[in-house]
DNA sequence: TTGATAATTCAAATGAATTGAGTTAATCCA
DNA sequence: TGGATTAACTCAATTCATTTGAATTATCAA
């Protein structure tokens, strides 16, 4: 990943995708919403609204909803995304499983799967990927042909960095472009991103920031991640590995911040106190009967948690913290509640209009279905909000 | 500062608009450029670059210089900014003075000044200002008509936040639409940023970050300060106040980044040991005798912010750190080639295009031009680079 | 000297948004 | 109940900015 300048003039044919891509996100945005009332939100008149919305749905990508009379004046011709209009394929790729999920246009995923890696060379996992999208394709047959995309989601960092081997990098994938061999491999555009990155963006088409354009997403993965959006779009960094904030160290805790919390953290935890945490569900259950020791770790990890929000407070000031990933809700809930944020950050603004820290979705499929989210949120071009 | 919706549709005139302002940032950043290679970095025809560079000309923000013979072909005529094509006005407001600035369009201070302020009252800041500006004009009367708009810069965080009242908030601001305030004084667009920001953006027009669009910039104020420059844009954060890592704490030192690194911090410790830093100048002279207090100093506050760049690496992943602000030249040099970087570090590198940390602008006057670089970077519309 | 290459210009065409007049369908109010 | 008002929507003509295609100019290279 790196930077390539890039500065696109306009003209009328861009001009014109740009709109079709504004009005789709209006009409994401209110879920039912009709041509006059986008025409406003865009500064575009309800003529050219006409037009687009009339193309749209030519296109297959919306449909009406029935009138909607409020006060005067004619009642405006509601429209609503058709569902079916498009998809985007959301893989996943772990050093030990592949996972794929087929969302459609309006986020929901129309089919899912979960396949192991014998190995993870490229041609392995491309072949793995191929099949998925051609199983997919086949369980949802009206997806073919109107596919917008693929977001691929792969442990980071990407390229050569200073905490490079340290964690859970694929092996035999260092060297190559990535988004290129998934584009051939599967012939449709790709967005290439970490988990953290995925699972944030998903939030923003269905989640918990529906109506926010800046926030930061913590990210429970093998290690701890951070999801940065700011006016709506991921902020990446220069070399696409911004948000590692699993790294940095915190004081109280000994080391790292994703030694106190993070999967690995609680899995050595209870392995020291004898108990074994297979998957999620496990940990569910240790959570459901409040086992001591989980819960003595839970006490350690919210500290180290509240001092990481408080980080990224200071340094963001995001509308809020969203918490989610590979954990089971309850936990996620439990840290919602049970961590205390330090008074001394920026957010902590009286009246505030959104909690400082809430949970996100949740489970193991959150970054799969998220990476699907990176093409979605392009393809709708959802409203975004300005500082003033 | 809130977060107003806000999402434009594009027509003809929004096009013709953005095209002519990359016209202009693609000039500024080449320095001279012909209209053939303008077009390429655009996609748009030449044609089209054309009629805009005439239109540009005709308005005196260009001027031609000469013809480039590169190989075959016709030569191309270089357009070059004119530097009296337009005029930024920065303003800096603290809690004792008032400083501006003047900037012509290439971002060269054409007039400064520094006002003592006997109070911070709306109505005499105010009342300064449109003094300020209308000596400036007096001065350069040349910029009269050729206005591009004001940059404030005011002591943060804006809004009620969690550290208010900690520093050196402006009494009697707390309440009010700052912008709207000024740009009613001085009868032009105005935009509000804290220090750090506008320093980061400078370095953007001509200072250390010309060739980077993802960069982060910590400013010696008061405290310390953190920009943050994401694929060209400032990331102020939902309520404007991104940047506060002067707050967080640091594990080493006691308490908060900015006890450890800041001018504060260096006057608290000289005078502890008996010696008075009245400002720069006396600043620069104790380093200039190596004096063994302030280097002592300089010693734990490298630690510090070696620990505050880290962090930074990990969340941004910028291209580079720029250390500058209200600190001596000598003083940020030590900084950084004394700076001991963490080797866990995304930004750790081989074959790193850039140093991860160098020194930017410097003087007590770096967040008035900055300001002023706030308006400067909206005209120019420079061009920005995409993570692939 | 001549052919290749590239910048530039001119005039016409194109694409998309806007404008302005007119229609439809609801609410408001007497 | 019925006219006035409000607002959404449509149609046709216009406007704006870019693109297209043909022609011109200026340099390099063989």
């Amino acid at each position: 990943m790196v930077l390539l300048p890039l500065q696109q003039g306009s003209n009328a044919e861009r001009s014109r995708h740009r709109n079709r891509q504004a009005v789709l996100g209006q009409v994401h945005n209110a879920g039912a919403i009709g041509r006059a009332e986008i025409a406003r939100a865009l500064s575009l008149t309800t003529q050219t609204v006409s037009n687009i919305i009339a193309e749209l749905s030519q296109d297959g990508m919306l449909l009406e909803k029935g009138r909607l009379s409020v006060g005067r004046g004619q009642p405006a011709i509601q429209y609503a995304l058709n569902p079916e209009g498009g998809y985007a394929l959301g893989i996943e790729v772990r050093p030990d499983a592949v996972f794929g999920a087929l969302l459609d246009l309006v986020g929901r995923p129309v089919t899912t799967e979960r396949v192991t890696l014998p190995q993870t060379d490229p041609e392995i996992v491309l072949g793995h990927i191929a099949d998925i999208y051609a199983r997919a394709l086949k369980a949802a047959p009206m997806a073919r042909g109107r596919m917008l995309g693929a977001g691929v989601v792969m442990p980071g960092p990407f390229g050569l960095t200073g905490i490079a081997g340290m964690g859970s990098d694929l092996i035999g994938w260092q060297e190559v472009d990535a988004e290129a061999l998934f584009a051939e491999a599967i012939e449709m555009p790709v967005v290439l991103s970490n988990d953290a990155n995925a699972a944030a963006m998903a939030e923003r088409i269905n989640g918990a920031a529906q109506d926010m354009t800046s926030y930061a997403y913590l990210y429970f993965g093998a290690g701890l991640g951070l999801g940065l959006v700011h006016g709506g779009q991921l902020v990446r960094g220069a070399y696409g590995n911004a948000g590692e904030i699993g790294h940095i160290p915190i004081p109280g805790a000994h080391g790292k911040l994703e030694d106190a919390v993070s999967r690995l953290s609680v899995q050595r935890h209870m392995h020291a106190a004898g108990k074994d945490i297979r998957d999620i569900n496990a940990l569910d259950a240790f959570f459901d009967r409040r086992d001591p020791d989980l819960m003595a770790w839970l006490d350690t990890a919210s500290d180290a948690l509240g001092q990481a929000v408080s980080i990224v407070e200071n340094l963001f000031d995001p509308q809020a913290v969203i918490l989610g990933g590979a954990m089971p809700d309850a936990v996620l809930d439990h840290f919602v509640t049970h961590t205390t944020l330090p008074s001394l950050s920026v957010s902590n603004r009286p009246n505030a209009p959104h909690p400082r820290l809430i949970r996100g979705a949740s489970g193991r499929m959150t970054a799969t279905l998220g990476a699907a989210a990176l093409i979605l949120n392009r393809a709708l071009s959802l409203p975004v909000s300005h500082a003033h």
